[in-house]
DNA sequence: CTGAAAGCGCTTACAG
DNA sequence: CTGAAAGCGCTTACAG
């Protein structure tokens, strides 16, 4: 099929293009009611409708923002996207996603092609590990949210977790309910994936300020695909904790996993809590406690911030850091 | 800041924008070595990237696609959007994301958006109820692949689960397994959502064939969040049925906080079977037998279509149907 | 109240 | 081997 244009359009009514753009526009101030309703008209009978991409490239925007996660298979992530999706629908933005991976590479390439399409924003799960680039957006004043880690020494919205609160809310459930051989289980320490080390710092001051001894042989790492055997030696230590903070959903998976091949009963044997809410935590038995973050709320921040820098465009309001309070899920398996 | 632009380039190396432009697209059949050094070196310099707006307004391809998914939030729906990203990003193509709700209004709303946004291609779980749309998108020849669900009558690849099948793998599984009273529960039925009705159609059938006759009594269907009365109710008759398929993921959930609150034993009171594989089916208690979907190599098929209509215009393959085999996932509640 | 003209940043036949 | 010119489909200041 031929593309109807506006030239058709204005030909079809009588009209010049100005005056139909005009229309398009709402810009009806000193339009005369026979040419609106000519060209409503001739819109209409042609099936008219105008091609965006000419109009981004005049106006300079598109309308369009790109979210860049790190997977869209981890649930929070889904539920970032989704809030965003529904904020940025109501506001006629789109959102192109994008999985970065962790991978610096994927990252770059993905920011760079996100501007060439001149998207008008990008909100970032960030790697980390692209500093330049970031600060490179940032010098051009291009507007950026980043979400669920922080970078320090950039100047950008950042929309995260407060992971200690987060530590802090479990170890005061643990010792609420009378634990105090309390271990963490953690994925693997990388320097840029801030959540991390903060709910780890969290967990540290949280015993500290429950005068619990911090034991170094409780808090343990591993790659989420080992991290059985980590969960084995963490309990056959000899004097071995009684509680466990799984730091992550995947996680506390592997936690559960082993636990069902080994029978361990909990809360008896161990008693769990995890940070991150899982679909299976209420029907799960024991029911599972957890610490939730509020994705959503998390996700609609990130969206009304970019969509503020992006379309008020004298918004000089300087870059913050917002940090979003955790929800302890009282359950049964501590 | 100013945006470096093609004319810059030029002026930058000293050549004209069509020379720039022959070296931005790799054009160098007749290029001198040295005029290609400079343009290389101007761009460098400058930092210049090329404005995709302005190349698809004259190209008429956007490199992108949409995708409309009921909810983001269905991990069947996540999957596929991964295994469409990364199909996508291979081949430079982006993707914008629509969460339609299986609201008709908003699909409508959304379809037309990605238009007008000169998509070049659309990936949708249609809802069923704008069958004049999808045919004018057909009659233009529009680049479209439907997924998970079929609209009878229209010529369209889709890609879809072979849910009879699926039903018949949990049945068999049951009678392999001594059960003959079985039970199916389901969402609601609406008109336009096939998957559902295939999957009942299969449920009759792999009863009949396997000599056992369908009671009426044991099929229901609920809302979703009301469906734990329905559990009830199909458990209180006064010859319930054993053994239960739950005709989805959202089904199998509510049935478990039933048996759980209920303290039902599964399988020696109950046997259960759910069709989608769900993140915590090996680590419950019992682990879950399910039938899982495909959802990785339907999400890539479905992309690989589309991209073939969309770069390969002569392809003159008439649309099909794609029907992808369901996985039986054996293990303890059944 | 409406139209002619220029321009957004590219690409692409075509001329030389 | 390279450049001038036209054009993609819009918007917008400006003239009348």
């Amino acid at each position: 099929m031929k593309r109807i244009t506006i030239s058709d359009v204005a030909k079809h009514a009588g009209v010049s293009k100005s005056t139909v753009s005009q229309y398009l526009n709402k810009r009806y101030d000193y339009m005369g009611e026979k040419t609106k309703e000519r060209i409503e008209l001739a819109i209409k009978e042609l099936g008219y409708s105008p091609n965006i991409i000419a109009r981004s490239l005049k106006q300079k925007s598109t309308m369009t923002i790109g979210v860049i996660v790190a997977n869209i298979l981890h649930v929070f992530s889904t539920q970032v996207i989704r809030a965003i999706e529904d904020f940025c629908n109501e506001k006629d933005f789109h959102v192109i996603i994008c999985n970065a991976d962790d991978d610096l590479k994927k990252e770059k390439r993905y920011i760079e092609m996100l501007q060439s399409k001149q998207v008008d924003g990008i909100i970032a799960f960030p790697t980390g590990d692209n500093i330049e680039l970031y600060q490179s957006l940032i010098d051009a004043k291009f507007p950026l949210v980043f979400l669920d880690r922080i970078i320090p020494g950039l100047e950008v919205d950042t929309v995260l977790l407060d992971n200690e609160m987060a530590s802090f809310f479990a170890v005061e459930e643990f010792v609420r309910k009378g634990y105090k051989n309390i271990g963490l289980l953690s994925p693997p320490i990388r320097g840029k994936v801030t959540p991390r080390l903060e709910r780890i710092n969290g967990f540290k001051k949280a015993l500290e300020h429950n005068q619990l001894t911090f034991n170094a042989d409780y808090l343990m790492t591993g790659e989420i695909r080992r991290i059985q055997t980590v969960v084995k030696d963490m309990l056959e230590q000899d004097n071995p904790p009684e509680a466990i903070l799984a730091l992550n959903d995947r996680v506390l998976h592997e936690i559960l996993a082993f636990t069902k091949k080994y029978t361990v009963r909990i809360p008896d044997d161990l008693a769990l809590i995890g940070i991150d809410e899982v679909s299976y935590a209420s029907i799960y038995s024991p029911a599972l406690t957890t610490i939730q973050q509020p994705a959503f709320e998390m996700g609609k921040k990130a969206a009304e911030l970019l969509l503020n820098r992006i379309t008020d465009k004298s918004y000089r309001i300087s870059p913050d850091i917002y940090r979003f309070e955790p929800k302890l899920n009282s359950r049964e398996s501590c």
